[in-house]
DNA sequence: CGTCCAAAAAGAATGTCGTTCGTTTTGTGC
DNA sequence: GCACAAAACGAACGACATTCTTTTTGGACG
């Protein structure tokens, strides 16, 4: 499997080749994982080679989030009231990210633009918002909120589960060691993670207040 | 300004002095500024230095965290109602972050724990939660999922201004481009950051959605 | 059909970075 | 007063992202 120098009689790769891999290598090696060697090698290519296609890491991992946002459906703001097509989309949102955990603390800091189809999703949310009746310079702020929610709530999805049971440090911390298990055990009864009911109990508050807001807007 | 081999006479290095000018040299140098060696070079000594007191650039990062949330007041939840203590600490957390820009994006990915203040201050958050009569095991939920909001608002603190006004891609996306500009100029008119916005937004939603949540609780 | 240029691969080299290890000097407890 | 731990330096290493050069191939144009 050895490659010759020189340019290959059939291209081996582009930059959605290269995106796709590289969400497989931090799929399977975790953050630390992902290095533009580990990349290469995956690949059956050197280093080197990328540079042809990307910039350079941060423009790989730019083309990994087009990836993983490429995913999320936005089309039920066209037909759902606001609120419905809100819910559904979060969760989509929310799904695409933990759908590859490793890749969360990598991407999440990113900046997102530049991508043409992450901009079409936002004109829907955008559209579907003012129809809803939303004033026009609260579009954007509502959206980002929920979008903040969301990016918070995947992060919280990666982190390590509380270590801290019957330690020393449990004792200092009673209330809150209690609470820890009584959210455990209700997660565990209803077979989710302890992350979705975080999630499931912050989306419909966020959701519900929004109505509430929408409702007693002055004017 | 030369220091010599061998142990100084009175030290110059300790945890906390490590992580103040951590914390410094990421404010003056940004994210990509941050390294072992221009830390060292600030502190006046040489990098393998640092390793007699921290076991490495993780620890030192989390030391920089725990420096940031000790600042965090909670205290707010032994006296006033939930919700409104709740308004008030989101703020602080917030603010606590948003003092150092470039630091949001490195902290928000690490891990919280191990940190004994950081689990007082949950102690003093849940405490009050049950005082406010939520029940047990929605406690942690609720927190989380006002943590989770804003974390992802401080990431959106540090998130470039949209620079595709008037551009050829504003036409591919009207709404969108039309809704942030109404949102820059309602900002700029409250002589605001639009990030305010979206956080002011959010977080009354939140809270007032929770109100909602607790107040048709079943039983 | 041949020529020239761009594209795409490998290869070699570089500088930075985090980290480890050995050495030196100093403070401290017996 | 002596042994040992603590805390600094200095040297060296391996991993990493990146750049530049070289080699081979595809395609456009004559």
């Amino acid at each position: 499997m050895k490659r010759r120098v020189g340019r290959p009689a059939t291209p081996v790769l582009s930059r959605e080749v290269i995106a796709r891999a590289a969400l497989g290598l931090i799929d399977d090696a975790g953050t630390e994982g992902f290095s533009l060697a580990a990349l290469a090698q995956r690949l059956g290519v050197r280093p080197s080679s990328l540079y042809n296609h990307v910039t350079g890491r941060d423009d790989i991992l730019a083309a990994v989030r087009e990836l993983v946002s490429d995913s999320i459906d936005a089309s039920m703001f066209a037909e759902l009231p606001w609120d419905e097509a809100m819910a559904r989309w979060a969760h989509g949102y929310r799904a695409a990210f933990a759908a590859h955990p490793p890749a969360i603390s990598l991407l999440a800091t990113l900046p997102v633009f530049g991508a043409l189809r992450t901009l079409r999703m936002y004109e829907q949310v955008v559209t579907g918002l003012e129809r809803g009746g939303w004033p026009r310079e609260m579009v954007i702020p509502v959206m980002v909120a929920v979008e903040s929610f969301i990016l918070g709530s995947a992060l919280d999805v990666v982190a390590p589960p509380d270590m801290f049971d019957s330690g020393p440090l449990a004792a200092e911390v009673p209330a809150f060691a209690a609470t820890v298990r009584a959210r455990d055990t209700t997660a565990a009864a209803r077979g989710r993670p302890p992350a979705d009911l975080s999630f499931d109990v912050g989306l419909r508050a966020m959701i519900e207040g929004l109505r509430h807001t929408l409702r007693t807007l002055p004017g």
